[in-house]
DNA sequence: GAGTGCTTGTTCAAATCTGAACTACTTTTC
DNA sequence: GAAAAGTAGTTCAGATTTGAACAAGCACTC
């Protein structure tokens, strides 16, 4: 057995910090995208990915990776959006198995009305609160984790 | 209507690193709980937050408020905790409508058992991938969105 | 080219989360 | 000190999440 090697003052105070805010922000997220258009969080990160991708199309693998939930929760939330029309599945042409979700132009124009204000909530909350500096910071520690975390 | 401000490239990449890097992490806390002690990630965070609490104890609605989340959740995760032994309820002596979530002694217990495991994998990923500099910046730059959620 | 082992996406049951409605108590106001 | 307004915690219904089990298609081996 290898000692406990529990965190120290500066290391906990950043964990601990770490953890609320991005539970708060998530919070403040889901409340500000349900007012406004009626989404989930899931539902929006979907749209976007959808959006950024060629053809307006993805796996349901692939983005269910991207958007960071389980498969049955991408079958599910592909599922709601396709009853609201801003998504549609077509079969994959090159794997038979596959299924490719893709963004309806009611989609696209859902989100087009609907990301100026989620992103005014990460600006106030986040984004506009922080410096060049510690943007960058930001992005190079969590671009660690995450990478560590994809393996 | 005001422009509508995108984020720049710069900003864009934090934001994402920070959402997918917060899920990733999310998720391989709570598969390390489940695994070695069958507790979630909240009810985790809970058996702390008495542990360092006064008393081994704190309000309900307080309670809620550290852990991040709504007080109905609260009330359905204590009486899980309950059950398993490892925290009780008592009434609060200072006002009668409150009840006090106690850590017990099992709940100690569990809570020193589980802490390492734990650690392990917040150290692992994250806080040991980081210098010195990047989580004082962190800690600072959470907790401007942090007070900033809070109000 | 049949067999074996992966991968894909869905279905299912169980667990959990949220906000709204509710009861009971406390605090403020006049 | 009664009435009004606010706060604490629970209950409830509905939505969402997860992992496990499954069916179907692909890919590699010999």
């Amino acid at each position: 057995m290898t000692d406990i090697r529990w965190l120290d003052e500066t290391e906990m105070a950043a964990w601990r910090a770490f953890l609320s805010t991005s539970h708060l922000l998530e919070r403040r997220i889901e409340e500000q995208l349900k007012a406004a258009a009626g989404l989930t969080h899931p539902q929006y990160e979907i749209l976007v990915r959808l959006a950024d991708a060629p053809g307006r199309s993805m796996r349901m693998t692939e983005l269910a990776r991207g958007v960071v939930v389980s498969k049955s929760a991408l079958t599910y939330q592909i599922t709601q959006l396709e009853k609201a029309g801003l998504v549609e599945r077509a079969t994959c042409p090159s794997d038979e198995r596959g299924v490719l979700a893709v963004l309806t132009d009611a989609g696209r124009r859902c989100l087009e009305r609907v990301a100026p204000g989620h992103l005014e909530v990460v600006r106030a909350y986040l984004i506009d609160r922080l410096s060049r500096a510690e943007l960058e910071t930001m992005t190079t520690a969590m671009t660690k984790t995450e990478r560590a975390l994809r393996t």
